[in-house]
Parts: structure tokens; C-alpha cells; sequence
DNA sequence: TGGGAATATCGATAATTGCCGATATGCTTG
DNA sequence: CAAGCATATCGGCAATTATCGATATTCCCA
């Protein structure tokens, strides 16, 4: 796990505009009924629903951003929540800074 | 030529380098008699010579690399000097602060 | 406990990328 | 002008990525 492998992560449209849509989950998605939203994230079916690809394709571009550090999963019943994870986040932030 | 662009350029092991060797060519490059290496950047031997890669293969990245504003070009006799660009390298990483 | 949801994983194909060798272009200089 | 550099461009093949549909897995609940 590098940090070219965190840049290849984000090299796609899609799952860029993912990470920032997490940002502000809220103006982005409909709000539910349970706090889940801020706390442990959004469920892959409606990030799906967001952008519109294959199920599949949206599980597997979840479960990279969370390979390389960028967002964490919670797993509650039979959803699996995504959010953003701003350590991994801070600390591309901070490579990009420094070493670019 | 969108901000993903950019991410892509980078998201090789290779170009990446390119980009931070450039920041400081001294310590990376023989030195040579002229001031180019301030002034114009290095040429594309130098920088093939320093990654063992194929002429035509550095050629093409660091077109890639001026085509998406990371570096300039300026050719200067036979040579293309390449070096990093301020301006588009800032711009890259307030949107990277930002909007990650 | 068996059928549905939600998600994950697998297999496949098309598109893109990583590199290379060969060739073309542009300068420079005898 | 011809020969020789340095660089650019082209055509190609192997590896990787994008994306899908089908299937597997997990969990919930009537």
C-alpha cells in the first residue's frame, strides 16, 4: 500500500465524487430516519443509487477507498456503512503538500 | 483537461517521480556547466538516463505531465528542458486541500 | 427455517495504460 | 547539404482497469 496506490484510488471520476459526496452526506443523499447518517456513514445501496453504476461495481470501488485508507466500513445488520476516514485522508492531504 | 487529469498523471510510480526529482534537479543531476538547470529545467535525456525507462516512454510523460500543467517545456536548441510548474502544481494541490 | 434484502465476490469483456522498438522531425555543424 | 544528435510520434503487445451480470454470502424476519 503506497502512496501511488492511494492516487490510482482516486484517479477514477466515480470514486472521487464518492469521497466528496461523504463529505456532506446530507445535501447529497435523502435524509434517513436513524442518526446513522453522520455517524457511521451511508450503505453501498445509496451511493449506488447516487451514481448510478452496477451494484457490483459500487461494492468494489467502496471496498478499494476503504483498501487504501480513505474511508472505513461498518458493518450494522445487513448494511455495510461507509464514511469517510479523515486520518487516512489528512494524511494524503499531507503527502500531496509536502512531497509533490 | 479535468482535475482527475491530473490525478492520473500522477498515479504512476514513474511520472510521480519525475515530478519530485524536479524539485530540487542539484542534488538529483550531475550539474552541468550552463545554468540550465535553474533556468530551463532538464532535458529529457537526463531525465530518462535517471529512470531507466525508454526514451520514447519519458518523452511521452513528460508531454503528459506539460499537458496537464504540472511542468512547462522550453525548448531550447535541440533540447526540451522540462521543469515544474508553480502555477499549475499550486492550483492542483488547493484543490486537493479543498475539495478531498 | 426458508425467502428476501443488502452486500460481496467471481468471471468476462472492452477500454485504457505501460512500455517498447522503429521511424520521423528538427537542429546544428562540418 | 549530409550526418548526427535529441526529441517526438507511431504501431504494437502485455498488463491493468472499468464495468457488468451472475452467483455467493450474510443477515433479518415472517
Amino acid at each position: 500500500m503506497t502512496q501511488v496506490d492511494v492516487i490510482k484510488a482516486l484517479s477514477n471520476k466515480t470514486r472521487l465524487q464518492i469521497l466528496t459526496w461523504l463529505k456532506e452526506p446530507e445535501t447529497h443523499f435523502p435524509v434517513q430516519d436513524f442518526g446513522e447518517l453522520k455517524e457511521a456513514g451511508l450503505c453501498v445501496g445509496q451511493i449506488q443509487a447516487k451514481c448510478g453504476l452496477n451494484q457490483s461495481t459500487v461494492s468494489e470501488y467502496l471496498s478499494l477507498l476503504q483498501r487504501v485508507g480513505l474511508v472505513t466500513a461498518t458493518r450494522i445488520g445487513q448494511w455495510t456503512y461507509y464514511k469517510r476516514n479523515d486520518e487516512g485522508i489528512n494524511a494524503f492531504k499531507q503527502f500531496i503538500q509536502q512531497d509533490i
